[in-house]
DNA sequence: ACTATTGTTCGAAACATATAGAATTATAGA
DNA sequence: TCTATAATTCTATATGTTTCGAACAATAGT
């Protein structure tokens, strides 16, 4: 798990969007486990963001080389969802950060 | 707190490198809280990493509007410290997005 | 005041990224 | 098989980023 190359895919505000997107795309009022999570498609994705959907593929495939998305063909679309586990990597990343603490004596 | 300003200043291999000296710069074998975490010095930050003064310098001014790091005079070096609230925000950011559980029905 | 130390700012070169459009691939349905 | 839809790959261009060295600024000590 590369934290540059995962920065670098969510520093792009497009890419960041799509990204949250699909980290949220429950639709609203109703219970959306990790095991229930509706993907969205590439297509879907890319509405709203007015960019092209050539742009849109290249994002996808920046976020699926982090390992922050799967991705996986479903009839003519391809369903993409967000990886949990590099989401509570991240969280522990920056968690573990903040508290530095060791053993031994204080200065 | 612009996540995209954030994760474009951790995109960088080298202030990746830095940010992170800078949230482990308590020495091994002492007890560190975030209260007496040591700073560190623009210079200090820079040693090992290769690159020049001027570069370390751009860098931190990077991480500084992204509001990751705080930086403070003191005397002839120029101490600099991790943001705290940034690594808190950050974790509950990655936590949240991994739990998106909203009330109501089932799909 | 002079000097050494520590950082910053500026300008230029090298390198990387974002984007669109055209051509291409894969699938589904008529 | 032909057509429409969905997405990718390729190419080119415009824009941003990284980096260094030189010049500058601020501080501390002599």
């Amino acid at each position: 798990m590369n934290k540059v190359e995962i920065f670098k895919a969510l520093s792009n505000a497009h890419r960041l969007a799509i990204f949250e997107r699909l980290c949220n795309c429950c639709e609203a009022g109703t219970v959306c486990s990790l095991e229930t999570a509706t993907s969205m498609c590439v297509g879907d994705l890319g509405k709203t963001l007015d960019i092209a959907p050539s742009t849109v593929s290249h994002h996808m495939k920046e976020l699926y080389r982090a390992g922050l998305v799967q991705m996986e063909r479903r009839g003519k679309n391809i369903d993409c969802r967000v990886v949990p586990e590099a989401l509570q990597e991240l969280s522990d990343y920056f968690k573990q950060s903040l508290k530095p603490i060791k053993t031994g004596e204080p200065k």
